[in-house]
DNA sequence: CGGACAAGCTGA
DNA sequence: CAGCTTGTCCGG
């Protein structure tokens, strides 16, 4: 076989075992050990490689003799099947010729499944699972195409796109501009299509492109293959993608592609939630994506209409045009609820007429956890909290504790000292009846148990919670109902939530030309989210929310941990102090790890024993 | 992870 | 003390 070892092209077919029944594993393992060279034996070129489990549990690295019918095929990176302590199981080779340890009897491969990722993502797993905490085998899963890939596609001519793309327009132009820095990100409203930027950045040479929604994902990857550029769609182009030589689109797990030498990297809304795993370890496609360039020498361009301050620390923020900016946020009606009439309950008359005006409608009531939201009965105001302004609960004594600090206060209003009190929550499903016969026609109602589809019935009037917005596909009206809810949920993060639920109904709407109307019911108008809505401005959000986060000492001005489960008593105790770790807790089973960066705090778990039981560590956790 | 083996618990 | 459960160790 020809080929170099970076450049596969040859299939694995000849070499692919059958599989074996389970019952004679045992027995063939034996006999297929027999008849291997051991360590003593004196063979010069005996070719030894190491493995990686993929159980995440084990954890060390095993070393396995290749057989010669094998050889051609073994290459960092392979995935094997291995025996392991009398039982089979698979593995990624990790390093290739390796010399063996003195007094161990190796084992031969027990088979080759197929390619595996390429050797650059090994090493990125590796360091992922010191950031986020975790074992290297659970990423390099991710990193694994779900089936066998047994042969993969040559391509290594790179075709190049037409060279079509004349750099008039605004979006090329920032293309260009973000390409030519490291780090950076574009700041596009939610209905400002991304798709120059893919074309101008591909025509360069093949790209990784990762979005957090796999339908805008596909769309993209069709409208760029049209282009005559080679593009593999994750996860199942992945033979494609470790071919080489092609663009690689795909969501959060394409953070992982094999593509092995991408001209630049994009990220697509970048602010989004789903861009970070939720299972421990909690890695994040853009810390990781950002690493990946940042090893490869090449671009890294994030995109979205309310750029983070994690990607902002990691880049400047390139602005289009202010006109081409508002162009791509929908006209905002905001509702005063201060000024409503005692009674007039999520109705506004805004709001009732708008619905009345005609074309579909999706009203969106949050009403997922569990706090109760208190209003006061005399002055409108809602409770909250002195100190972080976030909303109260109320206790079985009437004691006011806020949700996200803990502090506690006597119930009485702030504004004006009122003490009658009204519970403003209502549930979804009691509000579609009121709607309904307040409009007098029907009124579907959709929530994440929903079926997916069953929402379009033909049913112009939708309510629901936010799921609704997930898989609605256009509106002329979104109307938040009560959108105090979001503003001020107990989460550090609630202000980014909240935009980012107006950027998804905004791409409901379309762009501004279109006329759709963005209606939002709340007692807090002047509030940055709100007003970086209405300004087309994500900036008024982020420059409040840096102070904020700054004085608390809130991601991403320091790095952070939570530690749960049965176990995180035993390893806080085996963490004991630390220089530059502060612990906090526990509260509710969780302690709080607080670090300035995140070497120091990756460092200090690090170094803990795990202790058997139960044990989650959320690096960088969402809600604290 | 899951098998091996060791140390702990129960019943005659 | 056999016979079983629970825990700890370790794998090439």
């Amino acid at each position: 076989m020809p080929a170099r070892p970076d450049q596969p092209s040859f299939d694995l077919d000849g070499l692919i075992e059958e599989a074996e029944p389970e019952v004679e594993g045992e027995a063939r393992s034996e006999v297929e050990v027999r008849d291997e060279p051991s360590s003593s034996d004196p063979e010069p070129s005996l070719h030894v490689v190491r493995v990686r489990p993929d159980q995440p549990a084990i954890t060390r690295l095993f070393d396995y003799s290749v057989p010669d019918a094998m050889r051609e095929h073994i290459r960092v990176g392979t995935m094997v099947r291995i025996s392991l302590h009398g039982r089979r199981v698979g593995g990624w080779v990790v390093a290739d010729h390796v010399d063996p340890p003195p007094g161990v009897t190796l084992r031969p491969i027990a088979k080759i499944t197929g390619w595996g990722p390429p050797p650059e993502i090994l090493d990125l797993a590796e360091w992922a699972a010191r950031r986020w905490a975790g074992r290297p085998a659970s990423l390099l899963r991710t990193a694994s195409p779900e089936r066998a890939v047994r042969v993969i596609a040559r391509s290594d001519t790179v075709r190049s796109a037409p060279a079509t793309i004349v750099a008039t327009d605004e979006l090329h132009q920032l293309a260009a501009e973000a390409l030519a820095l490291p780090v950076s990100t574009v700041r596009l409203a939610p209905n400002t299509d991304p798709y120059p930027l893919l074309h101008t950045a591909a025509s360069r040479g093949p790209i990784l492109v990762v979005g957090p929604v796999a339908s805008t994902v596909r769309r993209l990857a069709i409208r760029l293959r049209r282009t005559g550029l080679g593009v593999a769609l994750l996860p199942d182009d992945w033979a494609a993608a470790r071919g080489g030589a092609v663009s690689t689109l795909g969501t959060r797990a394409a953070a992982w592609a094999p593509i092995p030498a991408p001209t630049a990297i994009l990220l697509l809304d970048e602010h989004d939630e789903s861009l970070q795993q939720e299972q421990a370890p909690t890695w994040h496609a853009r810390e990781v994506l950002a690493e990946r360039a940042r090893r490869l020498g090449v671009p890294f361009v994030m995109v979205s209409p309310m750029p983070s301050l994690e990607a902002q620390r990691l880049g400047p923020v390139l602005v289009p045009s202010r006109s081409s900016e508002r162009a791509g946020w929908p006209v905002l009606d905001i509702v005063d609820r201060r000024d409503a009439p005692p009674g007039e309950g999520l109705f506004s008359e805004r709001f009732v007429a708008s619905v009345r005006s005609g074309g579909r409608v999706i009203c969106v009531l949050n009403r997922k956890g569990r706090s109760r939201l208190l209003g006061c009965g005399t002055c409108g105001a809602l409770a909250t909290c002195e100190r972080c302004a976030a909303s109260v609960n109320q206790e079985d004594d009437g004691t006011f504790v806020c949700g996200s600090c803990a502090q506690r206060r006597p119930p009485v209003c702030i504004a004006c000292g009122g003490t009658r009190l009204r519970n403003l929550r209502a549930g979804v499903t009691r509000v579609r009846e009121e709607l309904e016969a307040l409009v007098r026609e029907p009124v579907a109602e959709f929530t994440a148990q929903s079926e997916v589809g069953a929402g379009g019935t033909g049913t112009r009037i939708i309510i629901g919670t936010e799921a609704v917005l997930h898989h609605a596909h256009e509106a002329a009206l979104v109307a938040f109902l009560d959108f105090d809810q979001e503003l001020l949920a107990p989460r550090y993060r609630a202000s980014e939530e909240a935009l980012a639920l107006l950027v998804r109904a905004s791409r409901l709407l379309g762009p501004r030309e279109q006329g759709g109307r963005l209606l939002v019911q709340t007692r807090l108008p002047d509030h940055e989210v709100v007003q970086s809505a209405l300004h087309a401005d994500p900036s008024r959000l982020s420059l409040s929310d840096a102070a904020r986060r700054t004085m608390l000492g809130h991601p991403p001005e320091r790095a952070m941990a939570a530690v749960s489960g049965a176990a995180a008593a035993a390893w806080i105790e085996a963490l004991g102090m630390v220089e530059g770790v502060e612990v906090r807790g526990p509260s509710d089973g969780t302690w709080l790890l607080r670090s300035p960066d995140h070497r120091t705090l990756c460092d200090a778990i690090a170094a803990v024993p795990r202790p058997p039981g139960r044990l989650r560590i959320e690096v960088d956790p969402l809600r604290i």
